[in-house]
DNA sequence: TATGAATGAGCATTCATTCAT
DNA sequence: GATGAATGAATGCTCATTCAT
């Protein structure tokens, strides 16, 4: 017999409070913006109360710090897991486009805080510590198959890794954050899947056809 | 007898107080965003009071609105100004991308608002009838290039021109509103002019490489 | 006819507004120090409401420093109005005690304002511009009945007016400052009428004979 | 076995937290007042934590009567070693000021404690039992005193000793009390070792002029 | 048309205090 | 006896907005 039953109510759970505060924060600021987002909503939606946000984060502006540092360690991860060692350099580019995309379709939330944040010109990304050190392995991953395919004689050579990897990112990212405005404007909603499946394989073909130009 | 002396500074400029109320608030919402801008600071800059906002335009958001149409209003002249009628296709094509990219680089606080506006999903932007029936002129301009240039055999054919439209606008639009944050994680910062020309030349290459691909 | 009677209630009343928050600050500050003092409260007091403490003072603290201020201002005039020139050395400094010790308890706030200040080591005296370079005049009074004494062979000579005029108000401000403490511990009340009558007279004889007394 | 092994810190002072923490209290009171003071600022500055604070004296104003209650536990032990029978009465009255208004200069927090407790009108101290009951023996010393002095004829007689003890406290407790006030508006700091000397020596001699008095 | 005065609702933040371990 | 986690009720202050002149 138990004489102490599990509560379902979960009272004193540390890691969790600050976690599900955490992860409300994050939808609540790429939403609304670090001045739109309210602390009691953030508090409500995590399930808590409001002196627990500065219990745990100190300000609205260090919780705003902690979601992008909470955000990028989530990305960096999952670049991480990323395996392309087993296909062939074109191969290799398209897949590493394609997970890139489909990472900024996945996480909504992604989006909103780096606009924020541009719109804040970084300067809470340069308050980071951890952040400001930061340096994307994936650049590295991006020259590793130029080179095989340059070696190959199946790309131009002299291509600019961190350029090129720029401009990959920027085709899915600007039809995924400027939906909205394009869709205002063109009539054009890239949020539908055909839409979006029909640019994709241009910005796809676009790319291989400029590795495989010659210079 | 001068019972009632004239006073020495009578200023009254409708139409100028309008337009400087209108000129700081595209410069605070760009800045700062819908929520994060104040009235009193855009009153202030404007060098007008309160009151007079709510005078001509009724509140915050629909002073907002009155911007993003401005702001659009401006952006539809400068298309239409532009003559590329001169042009071969290639180079016409070439003249647009550049010519759009330089826009955005000039109008930096066309980057905070739209930006802004996406992030509210572009809501303010469907309630303006001006804007909601805006039908960009330009997409008209690069199927016309394109049909020159698939009659001509230079280019491929089948290409849709709003989507060649939408690339080639996010190539500029990506690493203008992303400079920070792609500052703060790659260390290369596009606001230097040479680093802008470099990619601005991979730019128009890829889409010089598509166009010329074959299907 | 009166077409216009005058409203009942006045609700445009700039400089009342601002005197009311500033009587109702003194009373409240005095009464709960700077930080037991609460700005809803003062404002409630004041008839008015919380933003236009924040309109006409800019802060809690500065209210304080406004309160500081007037408050010197009404001492520095009732000062101005004491005339002594009509009297006799001896009596005049009598009477000069008897008004200072009169206004100490006629002004109970003033105590309490002045604790405070002392509580907080005079910060936000020094703060204030116009407080700072404030010099009590009232000294030059005593330096002249003490000079004017002292040629009469009436008083001792080399007596330092401040030091004497510090004391002599040290007599009255501390029986009416520590009333309640002293009343705690003695159980006497100086409160009472003819309890300070008695003291107030051993204070009177105690000046007049240090005044009086060989070197 | 060791199945658990000993702490390697384990800090258990229940006395000596209890004294912390209200040495700690005492010193936040007189500088910040009742309401100004902060718990956690206290529980810090006694080294230890704020639910300590509870556990040993209930609440912050529980806290703040003990308070009270110790500080004027050290003055009556003060006052109860102080032996003046040796000497004559006019050089024991004169010891026993000089002897008082050193114990407030030495003890700066007394004078913040009283007159934060006169501020709240005396209110905590009457809710204390331990102090409402405490008479101070000190007045029966002034008594004898003048007793003394006046059987030997130096004195005058029918002075009351209560007045004269307030009267001779308040001297040295205003210019205590008040030297930021008063250097505020006269330019003399008190605080300076031979201005408190000039005016104590003032302060004896008064004192001494009106024993010595003709009724 | 223009402006100082006024307001209520809301904001981020802090407080003394209590709970659970 | 001691401590980290949790909370509700303020608290000072700001916001967009409106009133009266």
């Amino acid at each position: 017999m138990d004489s102490k039953p599990p509560k379902l109510v979960v009272k004193r759970d540390p890691e969790g409070t600050r976690r599900r505060i955490l992860e409300a924060a994050k939808s609540q600021f790429a939403k609304f913006g670090l001045a739109g987002a309210r602390t009691d909503a953030i508090s409500e939606v995590a399930g808590s109360n409001e002196r627990m946000l500065y219990y745990y984060f100190g300000s609205k502006e260090l919780l705003y710090v902690a979601v992008l540092e909470s955000m990028y360690a989530d990305y960096a991860q999952k670049e991480s897991e990323l395996d392309l060692s087993g296909l062939q350099p074109r191969e290799a580019m398209a897949a590493l486009a394609t997970s890139i995309w489909a990472h900024l379709w996945d996480n909504p939330e992604w989006i909103g805080l780096i606009n924020n944040e541009n719109l804040h010109q970084g300067r809470y990304l340069k308050s980071s510590e951890k952040l400001s050190e930061t340096i994307s392995p994936v650049v590295e991953v991006v020259r590793s198959i130029l080179t095989r395919g340059a070696d190959a004689g199946q790309f131009r050579s002299g291509i600019d890794p961190l350029d090129f990897y720029v401009t990959l990112v920027g085709m899915g990212y600007y039809i995924a954050s400027n939906r909205f405005t394009i869709n205002a404007f063109t009539g054009r909603d890239y949020a539908h899947w055909s839409d979006r499946q029909n640019i994709s394989e241009m910005h796809l073909e676009m790319l291989d056809a400029y590795l495989r130009s010659a210079t």
